[in-house]
DNA sequence: CCGATTGATTGAATCGATTCAATCAAGCGA
DNA sequence: TCGCTTGATTGAATCGATTCAATCAATCGG
């Protein structure tokens, strides 16, 4: 009995009942060669004559057959496949990221497994995991907290690029420089004549949010002032619009300074949405500086100035630097990038004011 | 010497140069025991005895093992992937989507490929292929034009679910109902008193927009009036702010209407813009409703009335039709569910105006 | 006209995990 | 103490494609 029909459960009920997935072994039945022929077909056309590579081509065509990728990458095929790790797939900075990730693996033939871990470092290690299983040819990933080591990815031959996230020397990783871009923001208006300047920050449990307060101080430093006379601190627990109104309300309430720098967009529009209705006019009464230059920015009723992020960039310099670290050798040299952000200068943060310092 | 050493390349290298991608094997070897048991540890921990199982985890952690994805599908085991193809991942909406997709595939323990045809059947019919190729458990689709043949998925074995596609009653699909959404937004407008509309589309090659045009003429006809008289149609190239102001000046060269509808927010906010530009207020003069009710709706100058689409259920309904689709044996019903957008209304649409008609 | 060379094709081993039948050991009743 | 049941563990076959050595055929020079 066992050994009546050995191995043709599934040849029979392709025979019989349905289609069934067709394997390379139909295709060499029906193009009458071998399986090897077609393997070469399929991966060195040059290795099989002309004739024979038609027949086997009109097999799979007729068939529909389509390649098992996991007996592929089980024989040593590198994957075509990268992972993405991002904290949430929500934000637009992240999307705009996956954009140019996805566009970049494209171009030489890749897909991308996206996946958000939510801020949580569990989550991100199990999502590593399933990568790590999946044997993708590599990852990017920005870590909720700290990453795991270099050395776990290297155990699980799992290459690596930290996405807006500085690193250690001995892993590669591409980052937006915020400090740099904040300390453009407030240079700015410093040289417009601002003596005092108000920072709307987000939630400081973000670096980034750490790091823009540190650019503008740093930028108060640089032009020969004080940081404590200059500088104003707001910090809100959220990012959003809603966060913004209830920044400018906190400021109105002590007495607004004559320029304002939000740590994003959201905050911006928020502070220009309250301080209008206080009757203060944008820029007349109060320049205004956002960060990130969301698509909204040049759209809003006073054109907002804003920092760029070169996040088209990130994500495609991220995602060549990872091709070089997969493809290269164990000669690979970790490399670290950091990209430099730009100021958008629109009305919102106004002309040179009279020096009443 | 093809004899001397047949199948110990990989152990070579793996006892002398580096640690190497463990294999079950490996972790067997460390605990003593046979592969068999390990994989049973990992796939069915009731038929191993406690102190084995101990045994073989921590082997397991000690090696750093981490199961390979390919063999396990290779056997027949079910991916953990699903694919998901968008038209452009750089749209607010299919972001949305996809965020919704990606939560609602995590609860279940699966993670998804997320890929872009930009539009192009071309491309997505390779996408598709890489796809099932990957053996993926199932994937949903926003179609470029007309979908593949429900025949070419179930030959590849590949569930599927349209998203925001109505497709046949042979396969399944998930759409929102834009008909229905552009006629609750004129129907307000109507009921509010305004006896002229104008209807600013963008690109009617979309089949959304086609349809909100029908739907505002729906309401126009339900409520016994003649389209012919109440609509005026503005056919923008674009969508984006740019192309609501350029709509706006060409309806403010004719006469604008009291009242204006538009295929999308942001549209909507270019014509908000042109419009106060000319003098003209919002909602006092001129009526404004957009559609998506994107996050800025709510937080526009003037608040904006907008149609909200159901795009997190969209993503998740779609998702778990799928599952459905994945894990039902072939007795499963292609369903087809359509569902309903939902009209938000804010300041931009104003209060009922004198009976003028 | 024969041996050698070139080139196309085939066959079999292989990747790593799963699974089922087979084996092995322990425990139990008689 | 022996046979039998029960349950844990092992071994081998298997999934589908790749690849390399082996085979087979044809062409060419001598």
């Amino acid at each position: 009995m066992r050994n009546a029909e050995p191995k043709s459960r599934r040849s029979i009920s392709s025979g019989s009942t349905g289609p069934g997935r067709p394997r390379l072994k139909d295709v060499a039945a029906l193009a009458g060669v071998s399986a090897g022929t077609v393997s070469h077909t399929l991966n060195h056309p040059e290795r099989v004559v002309p004739e024979t590579r038609t027949l086997v081509l009109d097999a799979i065509r007729q068939l529909g057959f389509v390649p098992n990728a996991h007996a592929r990458a089980l024989k040593g095929a590198a994957s075509q496949v990268i992972g993405l790790v991002v904290l949430d797939i929500g934000s637009p900075f992240f999307m705009e990221a996956a954009r140019a990730v996805e566009r970049s693996a494209r171009e030489v033939g890749h897909v991308v497994i996206l996946s958000s871990s939510d801020d949580d470092p569990v989550r991100e290690t199990a999502l590593l995991r399933i990568l790590a299983a999946q044997r993708v040819r590599g990852c990017l990933l920005t870590p909720a907290e700290a990453p795991p080591s270099p050395a776990w990815f290297s155990r699980h031959r799992l290459p690596v690029v930290l996405l807006d996230y500085p690193g250690g020397a001995t892993e590669c990783w591409v980052a937006v420089d915020h400090v740099a871009g904040a300390r453009l923001a407030v240079r700015h208006l410093l040289e417009l004549g601002h003596a005092r300047v108000a920072f709307v920050s987000g939630p400081v449990a973000l670096r980034q949010m750490v790091d823009r307060g540190k650019g503008a101080r740093a930028a108060i430093v640089d032009a020969g002032l004080d940081p404590g006379e200059v500088l104003v601190e707001v910090i809100q627990e959220g990012f959003g619009i809603a966060d913004g109104i209830v920044a400018a309300e906190r400021l109105l309430a002590t007495g607004v300074p004559s320029a304002v720098f939000c740590g994003n967009d959201m905050l911006a529009f928020g502070v220009y949405r309250a301080l209008r209705r206080a009757g203060l006019r944008i820029p007349d009464d109060v320049a205004l500086v956002g960060y990130d230059d969301v698509d909204f920015a040049a759209d809003w009723a006073v054109p907002l100035t804003s920092v760029r992020q070169p996040i088209d960039q990130l994500g495609s310099v991220a995602t060549q630097l990872l091709f070089e670290h997969m493809t290269g050798q164990s000669e690979h040299m970790h490399r670290q990038i950091v990209l430099q952000p730009e100021l958008v200068v629109r009305e919102s943060s106004g002309r040179p004011i009279d020096g009443r310092s």
